[in-house]
RNA sequence: GGGUUGGUAGCUCAGUCGGUAGAGCAGCGGCCUUUUAAGCCGUUGGUCCCGGGUUCGAGUCCCGGCCAACCCA
């Protein structure tokens, strides 16, 4: 990023100027009497106020000059004039460039249009921008450089800053519908000996001192479990999870998830528990519990209207769903649904009684991938993956799932091929799993052993022994942080709700 | 990993059949003291992603590579 041309040229001349001006263009402090937003909603005519902010648009002529000034809470409009700023400061207020920080005082008062704005008194300059903000009407639509360059995108999408703060809105009412209900939030380990808790690829470092390998955490199950035994009845932690496998539309590197535990609940508690979290974070968050699927607007700057720049995402790109309902009804109760009753519906009423051959060929005329070395439950999995879960828009908590594909929860006893379990799927995306988590320790070694089969991971058998001096029964949820947020807030990509999602670095 | 699309001025985008590189915004200069995508006049600004090739001549055609988005695995 050390491109120079001649505008970042002409922004360095302009700083050289001021300084020997004698002005300093790097204020150390600058101390409004409140936000933007604040001196519109406490409007009194003639009131003096003092706002500091990024100059986002001007607008001159002749001897005045609006310029619109943004803070976090949101814009507000100074009109200066010379023969009240004086001909010295209006000069260089009148070279002031889009994008620089300044502090403004003055009185309020309404223009003939009727925008509530400030009448310029005096002005310093608080932060001098050295490079031009992206263009101010359009927006920044690169999607590259709104994503490696995020501080762009927010600066210059209103529309993607909403949503940023939206996200810490949900995560705030996930704590705060956590802490109501006793829940202790905790953190654990992100580098691991063991990377335990899920099946998948872990990253790996090093530490010098200790001069062992650790990697980082795939999930936080096992050290919430090992609380559950320490006698922390309730917890949760949210953090960041990583995985080393593909990017995608759904997954990025490295990911936040909450998990919570709580002794004594089973997965039917969990799934109530589920159930009024995310109703109480739609409510609090979207204002209703009917959520606009596919909101996603295209970026663009604030006042703009419908324009047919190039990435708006084509309906026809969103495959199953694209004929799905387009309102997401979190309504309660929830459908419930027994995952090979759902897998019967679509795969037929005999799946479970024909042979093993059988299902693998009609997965296959199904159009499910069905890769060779696939075990019987997993080609179960992949039509349950490829043919259902896509079709689950609507919250669904998928129960009973196959004991093979979960060996951290407890068999259900009406059913001993499958577990105690649930995923709650919504927007065609699973977005919480849920058990009645295992904690009988010598049925989890054999579980977690012959999980372990294939690629042989080694045991986290401090886990284990934890198990061995007594976990109280307990149900326990994961929710998919990106995820939730995706489906409350209407956007198709696990970028858009990430700020930095991972990127290539480039050269 | 495979496929599709894209990469041109700071930003948003045009660029016809291969023939001197274009617009809007931003910038700079001029006019303008209630504008709000202000307006009017003038004007600066280019490693056309990178590297090869074809050609008298390549932003454009061919090959290879890089980065991104989407789809598939």
């Amino acid at each position: 990023m050390d491109e120079t041309n001649s505008l970042i040229e002409q922004r360095k001349a302009k700083l050289a100027a001021l300084r020997a001006r004698g002005l300093d263009p790097f204020k150390n402090r600058f101390t409004p009497t409140g936000t933007c937003a604040e001196a519109r909603k406490n409007y009194a005519e003639g009131r003096e106020v003092a706002v500091a902010g990024r100059i986002t648009a001007h607008r001159a002529m002749g001897k005045s000059m609006f310029i619109d000034v943004r803070d976090q809470s949101g814009r507000l409009q100074i009109y200066a004039q010379k023969n009240v700023l004086g001909d010295e400061p209006w000069n260089v207020f009148a070279h002031l460039d889009l994008g620089d920080f300044i502090g403004a005082r003055g009185k309020l008062f309404t223009t003939k249009t009727g925008e509530i704005s400030i009448k310029l008194e005096s002005f310093v300059i608080l932060a001098k921008a050295l490079r031009p903000p992206p263009e101010k009407w359009h927006g920044l639509a690169d999607t590259e450089i709104r994503y490696r360059r995020r501080y762009l995108d927010l600066m210059a999408n209103p529309d993607v800053k909403e949503i940023f703060l939206r996200r810490s809105e949900i995560i705030r009412e996930i704590r705060n519908f956590l802490h109501a209900r006793g829940y202790v939030e905790v953190e654990t380990p992100m580098m691991q000996a063991i990377p335990g808790g899920a099946a998948a690829q872990p990253f790996k470092t090093h530490h010098n001192a200790l001069g062992c390998d650790f990697y980082l955490r795939i999930a936080l199950e096992l050290y919430l479990k090992r609380l559950l035994v320490g006698g922390v009845d309730k917890v949760f932690e949210i953090g960041r999870n990583f995985r080393n496998e593909g990017l995608s539309r759904k997954h990025n590197p490295e990911f936040t998830m909450l998990e919570a535990y709580q002794a004594y609940g089973d997965y039917e508690s969990m799934m109530e528990l589920v159930e009024e979290m995310i109703c109480h974070v739609a409510q609090k968050v979207c204002g209703g519990l009917k959520i606009e699927k596919g909101s996603a607007r295209v970026p663009r700057a604030e006042s703009g209207v419908a324009s047919d720049s190039g990435f708006r995402r084509d309906a026809e790109n969103s495959t199953p769903e694209a004929c799905a309902p387009q309102i997401i009804d979190l309504t309660s109760p929830w459908r419930r649904a027994k995952y090979k009753d759902l897998v019967r519906e679509k795969a037929g009423a005999d799946w479970f009684e024909v042979s093993p051959a059988e299902r693998r060929q009609r997965a296959h005329d199904l159009g499910a991938e069905i890769a060779k070395d696939y075990e019987d439950f997993e080609v179960t999995g992949a039509v349950f993956e490829k043919l259902i879960e896509p079709t689950l828009i609507q919250s669904t908590f998928v129960t009973h799932l196959p004991k093979e594909l979960v060996p951290l929860a407890k068999l259900s006893p009406d059913d001993p091929t499958t577990v105690e379990v649930f995923e709650c799927c919504i927007n065609g995306q699973e977005i919480a799993p849920g058990y009645t988590e295992q904690n009988d320790p010598i049925e989890q070694r054999e579980r977690l052993e012959h999980q372990a089969g294939g690629e042989q991971q080694k045991l986290d058998e401090d886990f284990l022994v934890a198990l061995e001096h007594g976990m109280p029964p307990a149900g326990g949820i994961g929710i998919g942080i990106d995820r939730l947020c995706m489906m409350l807030l209407g956007q198709e990509s696990i970028r858009d709700v990430i700020l930095f999602p991972q990127l290539k670095p480039k050269s």
